[in-house]
RNA sequence: GGGAGCAUAGCUCAGCUGGGAGAGCAUCUGCCUUACAAGCAGAGGGUCACAGGUUCGAGCCCUGUUGUUCCCACCA
């Protein structure tokens, strides 16, 4: 079947027809089928306020390639996406769209507030799926799920419900991290830590006897209205006298004890440090070791309380100013130095963490990361690449408790609920609670839950957990999970734990770990730099199996990569050699052609291309089995190129002309071979092999639903390989002697061949005809040449004359001579 | 302070269990050869960071050094 196409392959044209095919196919849907091994992958939950960036991309292309794979290779397939409701970015940016408007969430109230969140989740949250597809996902989108939907919500309550009821959740004053910004709690995870420049404030607290002063230092003098304590080391000999004795708090006077305690150091500053338990983790350690009060003086967004009327409702900057101003006026200020001390900031919002005593929810993880150690130790859960399974273990071996809770709106509400008049607390699934002692309705804790609590039990939520159900007893455990080593310690560890908790099974086999796509100089795309690259900007610019393909290039697993246009132009330029590739078979078949197996008497390039193709189905499937995808795909970029393309497709160019048998021999192994490797290249670029497929094939069966070639020894022609590759090796010499004189069109030159096997020399002869030089070339049977240059293969042996050589270059002298005097003519 | 990664062609990077040093882009040469100039045929270019060691043989394994990036950690 004859067919115009262009020229160049037009991927906008192709991509969206195509995915809507696959769509009305139902080729996504994955139904159990017990004669099948299932594979299963649950996609990483995607922020409903997220647009698609490059991340997206690189982990969604990885997800693809492998679940497209698997499932031509007669899996079983079921891919689940979903999104994530992402409780502290989607509620700052629904919070700073109020503040557009002039309202605040108290201004709302909490019912309205989140009516505009799902508002802004039904207006928002449907976008990145919708990017997802452009890209070509082969998600079965009837599953779809949503961290906050019913189900995911019912899952979340029994599961706090039950660790309550087992002692693993705890409510409790703690000291936190709070963004004052967010105004919420975040984990110990959530907090990014800086280098800031700083200062050394050396101040002196004078003893309340009269007796002196200590002098201690701080780079937070701000904190000293918190401070209820002076700590030194107990074996410090410097300080033994004044422990025991109590200072006079500057600016406050109050007075505080001297305690001892091995947590100072000795030899830091000048061995003394001011206790602060209410805003420094390490305070809170002493005060609770030495019985000291707590003393918070700072409010919700890190202004000064108002119980120090000097500096109340000061920002903690501007309070730090005013206080080491009048510390200075007070004689208390020794000296400044400059410091550079590391700083908390927040993951969101970049602002400066405070430490901050608060009632929380915790999770005890100490007993739960026990089992969750184990299974990667044993190896029931394996990383690639391994080395991150080192970073795993160091994060869960000195594992602390989770805080939990939220001080935000958006996200599951904490299934607490407390009696205001005498105090109790009850935790149930229930909506409502009723005080089992005075019998008045309760309230809920207003808090929310760490949006990672839900995502931790995503790989059986999307199931049906906690419902029982077939579709959870086949699919899981999932089969890989394909993520970034940023989310490894949020998200990795804790399904893991919580899988292993509340299903007693591992969530997944494989953690495929991929590195961070950064932009040409190799810095992280940000919104801030503006370095950001839009993904669908580059699909509409070059394709999707374009950016599919440069992302899954060159890139070994674990490790970062940079995105330039020079290599998406490269895959691009590949895209449309194999589309050209085609086109050419396509215009040569006769009209009656049928794709048929593979004839008897093959030549021996068609042997050749046919075992190599067969080593190549081998190689991909190796490649892929050890998710080294990267080299996958360089295996079939060399081979379609340079291979087939390059080689086979120039050799059957005399055949065709040639007509009859030889013909079509050649047309049919064509075909053959392009079949296939469509198949090995679908999972790579989906959509430029199924419009191929279609045009060529067109068997009411989408490629996609082939099944993917594998090693067949029936196929293995070792011999006949190795044989013309002999050929070629001479051939390049050739091609390289003459290319090496610059030989014009207009030289002829002369090759013999010699060899005993018809067969060979057939071959021999159309080979050099295409491609040994693009002059003129002779070719004859003769034997001895004297003066000559001579190739040699096992199976023939290859002359060129030195004569013709010579020759070429006294042709050449002329030519140069004739051009010269052309160009006296023009200067003259 | 602890841990990990990286260092290979001008640039960006592959190189799996030790045996050929590679790709893309860039450069140079010659070609608009009827699938493709987004192409074809070639060329040049590397002490595989440095120093030792193991081995018949090291880009790969071991030790150390230097440079660089990242993760973790409570030094006020």
């Amino acid at each position: 079947m004859k067919k115009e196409l262009s020229k160049l392959y037009n991927p906008s044209e192709v991509e969206d027809k195509i995915y809507k095919y696959w769509i009305d196919n139902d080729c996504f849907h994955a139904e159990r089928d017990p004669e099948k091994e299932p594979y299963t992958i649950v996609i990483p939950p995607p922020n409903i306020t997220g647009q698609l960036h490059m991340g997206h991309a690189l982990d969604n292309t990885l997800q693809d390639i492998l679940i497209r794979w698997k499932r031509m290779s007669g899996y079983c397939t079921l891919w689940i996406p979903g999104t994530d409701h992402a409780s502290i970015a989607t509620e700052a940016k629904i919070v700073e769209a109020m503040r557009k408007e002039g309202l605040t969430k108290d201004d709302l109230g909490r019912d309205k507030f989140l009516e505009r969140a799902w508002d802004w989740k039904k207006q928002y949250g449907g976008r990145i799926v919708e990017q997802l597809k452009k890209l070509g996902s082969s998600c079965d989108w009837a599953r779809e799920r949503f961290t906050m939907d019913e189900g995911c919500s019912k899952a979340v309550k029994d599961v706090f419900v039950k660790y309550y009821e087992k002692g693993l959740i705890y409510r409790g004053e703690r000291i936190i991290n709070w963004c004052p910004h967010c105004c919420t709690s975040i984990s110990n995870a959530e907090v990014e830590y800086e280098d800031q420049a700083g200062h050394f404030w050396h101040l002196r607290y004078p003893l309340t006897d009269g007796s002196g002063y200590v002098e201690l230092a701080t780079t937070r003098p701000e904190t000293l209205l918190g401070d209820t304590a002076v700590a030194v080391n107990p074996k410090d000999e410097r300080y033994k006298d004044i422990v025991g004795k109590t200072v006079t708090l500057p600016l406050v006077n109050r007075e505080i004890p001297v305690v001892a305690d091995s947590y100072v150091d000795m030899e830091f500053g000048t061995g003394v440090v001011k206790i602060t338990p209410a805003h420094d983790p390490n305070d809170f350690e002493v005060g609770a070791r030495h019985d000291l009060p707590i003393i918070n003086v700072m409010t919700d967004d890190a202004k000064i309380v108002e119980d120090y009327p000097a500096y109340a409702g000061l920002d903690r900057y501007e309070a730090r100013k005013k206080i080491v101003e009048d510390l200075e006026k007070g004689g208390f200020l020794v000296k400044i130095e400059d410091h550079e001390h590391n700083v908390g900031t927040c993951y969101r919002c970049g602002t400066t963490v405070e430490p901050r005593v608060s009632l929380q929810w915790f999770v005890k993880m100490k007993d739960l990361a026990k089992p969750a150690i184990e299974a990667v130790k044993d190896g029931s859960i394996k990383f690639v690449p391994k080395r991150f399974e080192k970073n795993y273990m160091r994060w869960m071996e000195d594992i602390r408790d989770w805080c939990i809770s939220r001080q935000l709106w958006w996200g599951h509400q904490i299934p607490a609920f407390y009696c205001d008049d005498c105090g109790e607390m009850v935790v149930t699934k229930d909506d409502k609670a009723i005080c089992p002692k005075c019998g008045k309705e309760m309230r809920q804790d207003p808090d929310t839950l760490d949006t990672w609590f839900s995502s931790a039990l995503w790989p059986f939520t999307t199931l049906g957990w906690p419902d029982k159900n077939d579709d959870l007893d086949y699919f899981y455990p999932t089969s890989t999970l394909v993520t970034g080593y940023d989310i490894i310690t949020f998200w990795v560890s804790r399904m893991i734990v919580a899988a292993l908790e509340n299903m007693h099974e591992k969530p997944f086999d494989t953690v495929l770990i991929h590195g961070l796509v950064r932009d040409a100089q190799g810095r992280k795309m940000s919104k801030s730099l503006g370095n950001g690259i839009d993904p669908l900007e580059v699909i509409a610019n070059y394709g999707a199996d374009a950016l599919r393909f440069m992302l899954a290039t060159g890139n070994a697993p674990g490790n970062d990569m940079r995105f330039t246009d020079e290599k998406v132009k490269s895959s691009r330029n590949f895209a449309n050699k194999v589309w050209n590739a085609s086109r050419f078979i396509m215009m040569n078949l006769p009209d009656d052609f049928k794709a048929d197996k593979l004839p008897e008497n093959l030549n021996v390039e068609d042997k050749w291309i046919i075992s190599k193709f067969n080593t190549l189905a081998k190689l991909i499937n190796e490649n892929l089995e050890k998710y080294e995808l990267g080299v996958a795909v360089q295996n079939l970029y060399d081979f379609i190129w340079d291979i087939y393309c390059d080689w086979y497709i120039e050799l059957t160019k005399p055949r065709i002309t040639a007509g009859g048998k030889t013909a079509l021999t050649a047309q049919t192994v064509l075909v053959w071979v392009m079949k296939g490797m469509l198949k090995l290249l679908h999972p790579f670029m989906p959509f430029i092999t199924e419009e191929i497929w279609q045009a060529l094939i067109n068997d009411g069966t989408p490629i996609m639903l082939n099944d993917f070639p594998v090693y067949d020894e029936k196929l293995s022609f070792t011999d006949d390989e190795s044989m013309f590759e002999k050929i070629i090796e001479a051939i390049r010499g050739i091609r390289a002697t003459r290319n090496g004189m610059n030989v014009p069109p207009s030289v002829k030159a002369k090759l013999y061949i010699e060899t005993n096997e018809q067969e060979i020399f057939e071959s021999g002869v159309m080979f050099f005809e295409r491609l040994a030089s693009a002059s003129e070339v002779e070719i004859a049977d003769k034997w001895d040449i004297p003066d000559s240059v001579t190739v040699v293969t096992d199976c023939a042996r290859i002359f060129i004359p030195l004569s013709d050589i010579i020759d070429v270059e006294k042709e050449m002298a002329r030519l140069n001579k004739e051009k010269k005097a052309v160009q006296k003519d023009l200067t003259s």
